[in-house]
DNA sequence: ATGATATTTGCATATTTCGCAAAGACAGGT
DNA sequence: ACCTGTCTTTGCGAAATATGCAAATATCAT
């Protein structure tokens, strides 16, 4: 096997003219590139070189050497360049992963501010609701909402992933506004679970953690379905605030119990960022999650403001529903 | 820097799907691939490979790198071969450099039997009649008659370099023939000579070395005219055996003196072939310095044949002389 | 001839690289 | 649900390789 590094000094040498003039360049000694070029001699099975003390000449097998293998150490260093240029600055397909309600809500929108700032990036955003492997599908980023497994990627936290008990204004209007956790036991209370068996909700307040059992005309395995029939009146939910947040906002739907926490005791499922821990981070992906990170903030456009905020402009909904 | 050991083992990780398969394919330890892929991947300043302890997966700067450098491994290995090809049998350019006279005379002719026996070589014959270096001209062999001054050089002995005394037919008709060197006094010698100043003939015979001064109507620093003065009855000429050689054994001239031997105190003066020191004799240079041992021989065909050949069937020219 | 500079080789020293063992990680079978 | 086998990575001592210096030899210019 010939070392990149005899080849190298072989251009050099031809290049210069003299193993001590490559020497002088590249502040070494003239015995190391004498060595390294017979090194490569030997290694190909020809003289490439004719020495003398005065002057070094090309064999054929030189020439037809060095005409290759020079254009073939620029197309290595172009490559090399080239990979490092991708690294430069953001650039090339960013592969991002994530589950579809928030996607479609969240990730989607964001892009084109994303692809204003970085241009040279392309993107490829797979929307899927089963676990994937990242490396699987060959993304770089998964947005993951809740759940949090994969052990060998990095997690960066990108919002909390609070939820919110709410209904349309027409339902309460109709059934009335629980007050007290209790209270949702006699609502019809719209169910998303994965699973057969009771439901139970638990709720966090002053007085401590409410557990409420909890049922009505609705149960399904979807989070849409839910929040499109809470849309239309049909109950109470329990949804993510990224998705009924600007909802409530918007005075679509209404807060109830907003003084309670949904599930307090579990682990804070919060939404996450998830790519792989190597070493070289790329700049794509650095970026994008920056990006995400900046434009989610520490609390989310689609929250409310903060409660305790010193005389808001805008009562926050929590203030509005109490 | 990269080496080049490093890209192969990313090349070969990328074909095997596994570090631990590449160690086994190439009988070495999983981490040294490990490290050396990991220190390609410093060098770029890029990951390459998505690593898992199931799967490896390219990063989309290591699909690119991938690519290219894939394509130039093989590049590079095509260059290796062709170097390694030129050398299996003697093949490409062979730059010969020789004296005019001779390279007329026994290089040339020879040269239809060395192609038709290796015709993928191309000759490039310079014949020159001053001294020229010969990485200077770029040649690969240089025949040389007489002196030997190149030390760096290897010389093969090719021929010995007889001188042999000579004149036509009709000038000895005419003027006699010599017995013993003190009768060259009385004949018009014909003197070649680079210098001014008298000139001597130094022969050596049974009785011991004898120095005649010759002269005659003709000095002159070219060894053809010499040769065309003797051809033509103008006097005795030295000249060496493959100039008149041939011309003696088909009786256009008559050596004389034929038991004597010219300048017998003065080095062996052969033939030669030179070519340089190098640790890598090229084939096709081999080939043809062979070739001319073999074609040459250890007696010449411009040499009489064997003085002492039992009853030979052609008398040597020694022998018609006396 | 002499001096300056060139390549090459021997030898002692650094640097790199290698392989082994251990640790951490992951998929599949029991 | 646990266990097993395999994978990657890292630490560490050993082996291999490269390096620089000095000396020997060779060449060109003065």
């Amino acid at each position: 096997m010939n070392s990149l590094n005899a080849i190298r000094l072989f251009t050099a040498a031809v290049d210069a003219g003299s193993f001590s003039e490559v020497g002088r360049r590249l502040a070494m000694a003239p015995s190391s590139v004498s060595r390294q070029v017979a090194a490569l001699e030997d290694s190909v099975g020809a003289q490439l070189i004719h020495r003398t003390t005065r002057k070094l000449s090309l064999t054929e097998a030189g020439r037809l050497y060095f005409e290759r293998v020079s254009r073939i150490l620029a197309e290595l260093d172009e490559a090399s360049a080239a990979v490092s240029h991708l690294e430069e600055s953001p650039r090339g397909v960013l592969h991002i992963n994530g589950p579809t309600a928030f996607g479609v809500r969240h990730i989607a929108p964001a892009l084109p501010d994303f692809l204003d700032r970085f241009p040279e990036v392309r993107i490829e955003l797979t929307l899927t609701d089963n676990f994937v492997d990242l490396l699987e599908v060959g993304a770089d980023i998964a947005v993951r909402v809740g759940e949090l497994e994969d052990s060998s990627l990095i997690a960066r936290r990108l919002a909390p992933n609070r939820r919110i008990l709410c209904a349309s204004p027409g339902y309460l209007a109709r059934a009335g506004t629980p007050e007290c956790p209790r209270d949702l036991a006699a609502h019809n209370c719209l169910i998303y679970t994965r699973h057969h068996g009771n439901v139970n909700w638990n709720l966090g307040g002053p007085d401590g953690v409410a557990e409420v059992r909890v049922g009505g005309n609705l149960r399904t395995n979807n989070t849409e379905a839910v929040h499109a029939a809470a849309l239309g009146g049909l109950g109470i939910a329990l949804l993510p605030s990224w998705l009924v947040g600007q909802e409530v906002q918007a005075g679509r739907l209404v807060a109830v119990l907003a003084g309670y926490r949904a599930s307090p005791g579990a682990l804070d499922t919060g939404i996450h960022a998830l790519y792989p821990a190597n070493r070289h981070l790329s700049t794509k992906v650095r970026a994008f999650v920056d990006f995400l990170v900046e434009r989610y903030g520490p609390r989310p456009y689609w929250e409310d403001p903060p409660a305790g905020g010193a005389g808001a402009a805008m009562p926050s909904a929590d203030m509005r529903i109490r």
